[in-house]
DNA sequence: TAGCTATTCGAACGTTCGTTCGAATCCTTC
DNA sequence: GAAGGATTCGAACGAACGTTCGAATAGCTA
């Protein structure tokens, strides 16, 4: 049996071996998002991926790697995204704009993957739910700083800036649980928005911030 | 075997009947919270009662119903005391602020059965999963209604509506993964914070409608 | 105290689960 | 076409699950 992907023989097998770890994965998110992470079985994956039962622990050690690699996954696009797209900006508001978008283009085009994520990442234990919740953190204090230099700490606390973090967050999050795409349209449409009432709420509509947030709002640069 | 509770004989032993059913329902909120609707057994939820493993289905038919319970009761709780609340109010700004109030509300006081009732709603079945959609669409209108109350169909469309709508309802269901009383503070406090910032991004900050929100934002009523 | 009902229990049933293991098959390389 | 590792499989394991059932107990009424 193979231990570790990265020692197999180079070229052609390595790729098909990380393309169909992809794809049981992918499916596996599916699988966990319909039924819920407890309620699905391997056998169901199994059903869904037309492989073997005992097939499926080739790919993974156990149902809850499993769903560790579905979360890190998804939880790393969003975070290595925005920071790859974030490095050329200076502007904190642009910086949030950037922020909210990566996460909601991702959220709509891995809802599945999201709805895990969001669902199911609390049912791991030790290992992986320490790794997940760090990674979790780090965005958390992405968010943050970033709120921190918009408000440029001249009012409200550190309680304050919690709150309106865990506000937007919550704003983002709970999509998978309403989002159509026929009716609500897609991730730009979504984050001005969003954006906008979040930004309008969190400047208060005073202020030079509040004002340039608000010539921001009108003419979003994406 | 006790078919139906109403059938009981009256007085103190109809009494002591319904205390433990609520107690039963109580503990058993507490294990779906903590481990989750599946992963929890019914012989778990017998070691957080005292009760034996088979008693408990003097007090339910099946884990199913347990849990529709527990969801359809704090879901009725918050609806049934919202409206009973709203009844003598007739501006829309603060019917809104009732609103979040009584849910933010009620959310702090029965955390447990909130997390199980966002968390755990939709693994219900049939007749059950149906019966609290359907209360879940009664609440979903009431907000919608105010806030095409408070907009005044001047601006905006239902797409916008609905946005909004979902918008509000996913900061204040995110709450249980991240609140802490100690330093999040009381339900006012998070219904200033909330309203204020949903208020003042979906008004826009503009009319004269705007300006009367602002007024009502920093002098709460309630 | 006797009888009746409400309440609780021990024990078991059938099912499904995650995981393991040795064998079978596939695919590349010589 | 033989060799050898990569990949897949059938079959089975023990454990845990939701639910049932008849018996035992508790508490009230007569």
């Amino acid at each position: 049996m193979r231990t570790d992907p990265s020692n197999g023989q180079a070229g052609e097998s390595r790729q098909t071996y990380d393309q169909k770890l992809e794809f049981v994965l992918q499916r596996a998110a599916e699988v966990f998002a319909e039924r819920g992470f407890h309620r699905a079985s391997i056998r169901e994956l199994a059903r869904a991926t037309g492989m073997s039962l005992a097939g499926h622990y080739y790919y993974f050690r156990s149902k809850n790697e499993a769903l560790f690699r579905i979360c890190d996954h998804v939880l790393r696009q969003i975070l290595d995204t925005f920071e790859e797209r974030a490095k050329a900006i200076d502007d904190p508001l642009e910086r949030l704009r950037l922020l909210v978008f990566t996460h909601l283009e991702i959220s709509l085009s891995h809802m599945r993957e999201m709805k895990v994520l969001s669902h199911e990442a609390e049912s791991l234990r030790g290992e992986y739910l320490a790794k997940i919740r760090q990674t979790k953190k780090r965005y958390y204090d992405s968010l943050a700083s970033i709120l921190r230099e918009i408000r440029g700490d001249r009012r409200g606390n550190g309680r304050d800036l919690r709150l309106a973090a865990m506000t937007l967050f919550g704003s983002m999050n709970w999509i998978y649980t309403w989002y159509r795409p026929e009716v609500d349209g897609e991730a730009k449409r979504l984050t001005d928005f969003m954006l906008g009432i979040f930004l309008r709420g969190f400047l208060g509509g005073e202020g030079a911030t509040a004002r340039r947030a608000g010539r921001i709002l009108r003419h979003p640069s994406r």
